[in-house]
DNA sequence: CATAGTTACGCGGTACGTAATTATG
DNA sequence: CATAATTACGTACCGCGTAACTATG
């Protein structure tokens, strides 16, 4: 019982014709019919009933079927992952994130681990204002970024995040006391720009320019980095909006989180730059898409 | 990539040395050692870390091992599924069951067909009377019995029922107003007589021939079938212990079941004749320890 | 230097193709 | 009778053994 005769009982089973069976593998249909009689030999059971014009599994086939189907999957799975260990093997993937967000990955990293035993994942930081240069300059080979990024030279994988948004505030703003915030209260307040780098429409997915109403929001001063933004914010000069996840490791002096309760949901999601396409990243890809988002 | 050289990088990921893996697996070291280095040329990474001193397997190797194990049971045991579906084909299994309790086997009737497809299961009626007569005969393959089964001429194999016991007594009966009763109930009534046939030890784990204080209790007219012994209890003259699925569709005029609330659970086993065993038999019983017992 | 893994090479079995044969709508 | 599965037979490849070689404690 070998794995070649497995595979054209499984094709057969598929295709219930022995000659597109024999087209399909690159093989002569006296092969098919040479592999099927010698496993229903060795089996001691039928696993098609066929006339020259009709071939259908039996029920015994078609139940192996089901089993060997499964067991074949595996076992490529398997192997494709060694092999794509084997291709990265060495290498280090640079995964971006924003602040502490590496730290809600990790059931996909180590999913990633345990599968890619050979790869080794390391964890870079990005900022709103600079989101997407580490990807250009190669610093990172993945930036985890939410969603939507319409980039002509980045591919966008798979989900691995959801969550809400939170508004940042002075613990002096009269916003503060409420405990949650409205995309309108937007209108009242500025926000911080974040600088000319980052792609209009992605900041905007973030950081809105019009309520849900219609009224402008004001930008206010620019800011780059994650702290530059809390401290404008500490100031009481300026709000902003941020995933839901920048509230949860941080309790920064002086600093509200409102849960913003009218904004839709982010997706972050995995991006990367098209020509920097390779297997490593692909099996990350796959691992994450295997898991599904995580939800915060 | 074949089935062969899998099963030699399994035995080697397990003995972690190459004499010993060609020695279990009758082939020479040196094939041991091409099929080794052959999947690691295929797939671009180091499987194992070696020296002529010591083996041991790289993290690659570690996370393919446990795949291509899973893997390969599967297949084996797919394999091994269609083989006794052949060897069974066309036979049915006939299985022994008190009362309805064929209903209530209904997951292992169902996992049993899918599984082998070939083989037909019919259930026939056995009685504590002579619960072991049809399995000596040879008119049922199978008998579900409660535990304890110990004739030399028997294999019992895997629990499929777990359940309480009942009291049948007449709806006229002092106990039957108190919805309960107890082992020492038992004393103060006779309990039906199943007679010679079946082994005192076994009729005695059912109906037992003392409380547990130590007191007799007295066996009355004799019954073998189930509707003899509710006929004989109907009459007011006596009561008598069942299993806990007797009550769950029977209801039969002028009887009341009462769960016994201090007597052990019950357990209820598959068992065949030991001369009997077959493959049909074995997988049957290999179905029914996968699917672990039924509760009632 | 003994033990254990690797490389070189040759034989035999079998996977597979070609071509003739049989069966069915 | 055309289409499709099976059987017959030959060949080339590869699985595997034997034996010589190399490495390590």
């Amino acid at each position: 019982m070998e794995l070649r005769d497995i595979e054209i009982f499984l094709t057969l089973a598929e295709e219930l014709h022995f000659g597109r069976t024999a087209e399909r593998l690159h093989v002569s249909q006296a092969r098919v019919s040479q592999a099927i009689s010698r496993q229903e030999r060795r089996l001691g059971v039928a696993l098609f009933d066929r006339t020259s014009r009709r071939v259908t599994l039996t029920p015994v086939g078609r139940r192996l079927r089901e089993d060997l189907q499964q067991a074949l999957d595996l076992l490529q799975q398997g192997l494709a992952r060694a092999e794509a260990a084997g291709l990265g093997a060495g290498r280090t993937l640079r995964l971006g994130v924003f602040g502490h967000a590496g730290h809600e990955l990790r059931p996909l990293t180590d999913a990633f681990r345990a599968r890619y035993p050979g790869i080794d994942v390391k964890f870079g930081e990005i900022n709103g204002g600079d989101a997407f240069t580490a990807l250009r300059t190669g610093d990172h080979d993945v930036n985890v970024l939410w969603l939507p990024v319409a980039e002509p030279d980045l591919t966008v994988g798979p989900t691995v995040l959801t969550g809400g948004r939170v508004l940042a505030v002075s613990a002096d703003h009269p916003l503060a006391d409420r405990g949650t915030a409205s995309l309108e209260d937007l209108a009242d307040n500025h926000v911080v720009d974040l600088g000319p780098d980052a792609p209009d429409y992605w900041v905007a997915s973030m950081v809105p320019t019009r309520t849900p109403s219609g009224r402008r929001i004001p930008r206010g001063p620019a800011a780059r980095t994650f702290h530059e933004i809390l401290s404008l914010v500490a100031t009481g000069h300026c709000v902003h909006p941020l995933g839901e996840i920048a509230a949860r490791y941080n309790t920064p002096p002086g600093i509200v989180f409102l849960p913003i309760h009218d904004a839709p949901t982010l997706q972050w999601a995995l991006t990367w730059r098209s020509t920097n396409d390779s297997p490593t990243i692909r099996a990350l890809a796959q691992t994450a898409a295997d898991l599904g988002p995580i939800s915060l």
